[in-house]
RNA sequence: GGGUUGGUAGCUCAGUCGGUAGAGCACUGGACUUUUAAUCCAUUGGUCGUGGGUUCGAUUCCCACCCAACCCA
């Protein structure tokens, strides 16, 4: 519990409010006002399950008792008989009361509220018009809800509310609910499939001392006893491979990532990703996992390959295409000279063109990405490999043996968006540690987003990392693919969002 | 970072060519023993995002800012 004496927020109240607070406080004079010994012996979606289909007559012969409980979400007075229908975490289910059978706890239930929390226990029938429901002989009011709902038929709508306080969207919104329950459908599904392979799930730091396995602007924090700056990770791939030296010769780790960056409908600072690593597998195995891995998400989450997004449709059932970085400049930039992509003063007359900012010491690799990213990627809306990126971009990654410009490299884009980076790892100590000093130097040249020099990463390395492959799938979008959500807002429980005002 | 749109009752939304604002639902009171957005009758409810400016008067016009959505970079 924190202190909040300080600066106690001052707090909306409304004749609402106020009604129902006199009415707890009534309820406080009569004894225990929040009650926790109620148990309910059955959902309503189960009940719904079993008993929907029964004809009315069936439950004259049959009597089934049934002990429930929830939110109550509509509440039809009608005279001596009332209808409330209740919501638990399975779905809903009606309740019959009536003054008869339940005297003065009847009278009472007419002052209670949409939103307070009720149990109710009873026998199984069906109303005239053939829903199922609860005739209650016992009803009682486990909790009494302050503050109202919003509007019945309209629901919530508002994207500001719904983000700020997801509790009231996800009482409300069931397609809300369904895109977390779909969410967590997904990682099950992810840590079965890498399971089945014989990856083991580890946790490595979150708190780094040097952030690494990534080109992005770290947050930075304190550590009070050891006076030292810490940051938050970027990415958990430089701690995933050390442990690949270790001998865990597949690893794979779940978790969050935290990136000082703008919001957007993209972009949120932290961020879901998996990443694995996989000894004695190129980038191409990779590739293939990523197809396998898409299909089964396919069937089992959605139970067909071609997904309608944001009105596209798309065709998972084929197998994904596989391009290079310079097949897609070529390709998306009309008028460009394959045989010219490699010359920087070229590109740069491009990028002029093209209005792409672009610093004095970038080369020809950074340049093709910066090109690819303003003509190709946003176009690439079929599921697309694309591979072979630059080296001067891939500091982690190996070089191609044919073609040292290059790294066994490749994005995965869906939509427009890159789902998924992976790569033949960097073994070569030697090498990596060269490519540590390139970032340095571009650290020092202002590149706020360039890699720190990760001493013990080298050491690690010539210890010895096994050929190895890597991949990162970044989660968050993943599930908006899944869901058809068109914003990260909408597949993260509480999206970060500037401070109410 | 740039552009567009929005912020009015608890919710969903109207509206005011500048004269202290409305509807539906919710709420409160009443009627009603099989309803499904129950129905019927009678009420209650607002710092019109925030701060300035213009004006006799601003929720409305102007400026700045805050928050959000969408698009672009």
């Amino acid at each position: 519990m924190s202190d909040t004496s300080q600066d106690q927020p001052v707090v909306d109240e409304n004749h609402l409010i106020a009604e129902r607070r006199a009415k707890l406080a009534k309820l406080r004079e009569t004894g225990q006002a929040f009650p926790n010994d109620f148990r309910r012996d059955a959902l309503a979606d189960d009940l719904v399950t079993l008993y929907g289909e029964r004809e009315s007559a069936w439950f004259d012969a049959n009597v089934i008792d049934v002990k429930v409980s929830g939110r109550m979400l509509a509440k039809r007075v009608m005279g001596k008989a009332s209808f409330a229908k209740i919501q638990d975490h399975s779905g809903q289910i009606q309740l019959f009361l009536q003054q008869t059978a339940l005297a003065d706890t009847y009278e009472a239930f007419k002052g209670w509220d949409v939103g307070d929390i009720l149990a109710g226990e009873g026998t199984l029938f069906k109303t005239k018009t053939g829903e199922l429901s609860v005739k209650v002989t016992t009803l009682r009011l486990l909790v009494k809800s302050l503050r109202p709902l919003p509007d019945k038929w309209h629901g919530l709508s508002d994207h500001e509310t719904r983000y700020r306080q997801r509790y009231v969207d996800l009482i409300i919104n069931a397609e809300s609910r369904k895109v977390f329950s779909t969410r967590t459908r997904i990682i099950k599904y992810l840590r079965s499939f890498l399971d089945a392979m014989d990856f083991m799930e580890v946790e490595t730091p979150m708190l780094q001392v040097i952030p690494g396995g990534a080109t992005a602007k770290p947050f930075v924090t304190h550590h009070n006893a050891l006076d030292m700056q810490m940051y938050l990770r970027i990415a958990p791939e430089l701690y995933l491979k050390r442990l690949i030296v270790g001998g865990f010769e597949r690893v794979y780790e779940i978790n969050r990532s935290f990136r000082n960056e703008g919001l957007s409908t993209r972009h949120n600072p932290e961020f879901t990703m998996v990443e694995l690593y996989q000894a004695y597998a190129d980038f191409r195995d990779l590739m293939d996992m990523v197809e396998r891995l898409l299909h089964g998400l396919c069937d089992t989450i959605l139970g067909t390959r071609s997904i309608e997004w944001e009105g596209q449709q798309l065709d998972l059932a084929q197998p994904f295409q596989r391009v290079t970085v310079e097949d897609m400049v070529v390709q998306y930039t009309p008028g460009i000279e394959r045989d010219k992509l490699r010359d920087v003063g070229y590109l740069r007359t491009w990028c002029d063109q093209l209005k792409i900012a672009y610093k004095d010491n970038d080369g020809a690799g950074k340049l093709q990405i910066e090109i690819f990213e303003k003509t190709g990627e946003h176009r690439l809306i079929q599921p697309t490999f694309v591979y072979s990126y630059p080296a001067e971009v891939s500091p982690l990654a190996r070089r191609n043996d044919a073609d040292p410009f290059i790294t066994d490299r490749f994005e995965f884009f869906v939509c427009g968006r890159e789902l998924a980076n992976g790569f033949s790892e960097l073994n070569d100590a030697e090498d990596q540690a060269e490519r540590f000093h390139e970032q340095v130097s571009r650290k020092s040249d202002g590149d706020d987003e360039a890699m720190f020099y990760d001493a013990d990463y080298v050491r690690a390395l010539e210890y010895g990392l096994p050929p190895t492959a890597g991949l990162g799938i970044g989660i968050d979008r993943l599930v908006m693919l899944l869901t058809n959500s068109n914003s990260i807002r909408d597949v993260l429980l509480f999206p970060h969002m500037r401070p109410e005002t």
